[in-house]
DNA sequence: GCCAACGTTGGC
DNA sequence: GCCAACGTTGGC
């Protein structure tokens, strides 16, 4: 089980709308590194930190959950799609996504500037300057540290009885 | 709107 | 393989 930050600018699909859906494929990522996170890394059950970029303020807005490990991403193949990239084909994809579901909103969001002012947090990619990756380890502490902000109790690990 | 930081592209 | 130019990201 493993934690990741995903970004998104609400303008373009915000936690409100996975909510909304169900569910969504996380496409659109046209970087390798996080590309390369979502095909070999993410698994069912991880969980998200579904972060708001672009906004007003950038804020974690909800806590989300891998439903579909990574496969190709449709809109890669799609000449109608803004994604398009003709360099990558069905039988051989360039691009992958991977579905997520909503688990609850972070109400209120957590503002970027608040996470900054946590010690804990200091080490977290999205805080380092410059950081531009959408697709984010986190590590278990910074996603403990993230979700006792939000006032979140850690789910309950099953109890072998 | 500004601009720093970054990733990608392409000439050489 | 280097690196300058360019386009994008994303906070402010």
């Amino acid at each position: 089980m493993a934690y990741w930050l995903f970004k998104s600018e609400p303008e373009c699909y915000s936690y409100a709308d996975l909510e909304r859906d169900g569910s969504t494929g996380w496409n659109g990522v046209r970087n390798f590194q996080a590309r390369n996170f979502l095909r070999d890394s993410v698994r069912v059950g991880d969980g998200v930190l579904y972060y708001h970029s672009n906004a007003a303020p950038p804020a974690v807005a909800g806590i989300a959950e891998v439903v579909e490990a990574g496969h190709p991403d449709p809109t890669a193949f799609d000449p109608e799609s803004e994604e398009y990239d003709p360099k990558s084909k069905p039988d051989a994809p360039t691009w992958f996504q991977v579905t997520i579901k909503p688990v609850r909103p972070v109400d209120p969001p957590l503002s970027l500037a608040m996470l900054r002012e946590v010690a804990s947090l200091a080490g977290m990619e999205l805080l380092r300057k410059g950081s531009r990756l959408s697709v984010q380890p986190v590590t278990d502490a910074e996603w403990k540290a993230v979700l006792d902000l939000a006032g979140i109790k850690p789910a309950k690990k099953s109890r072998k009885g």
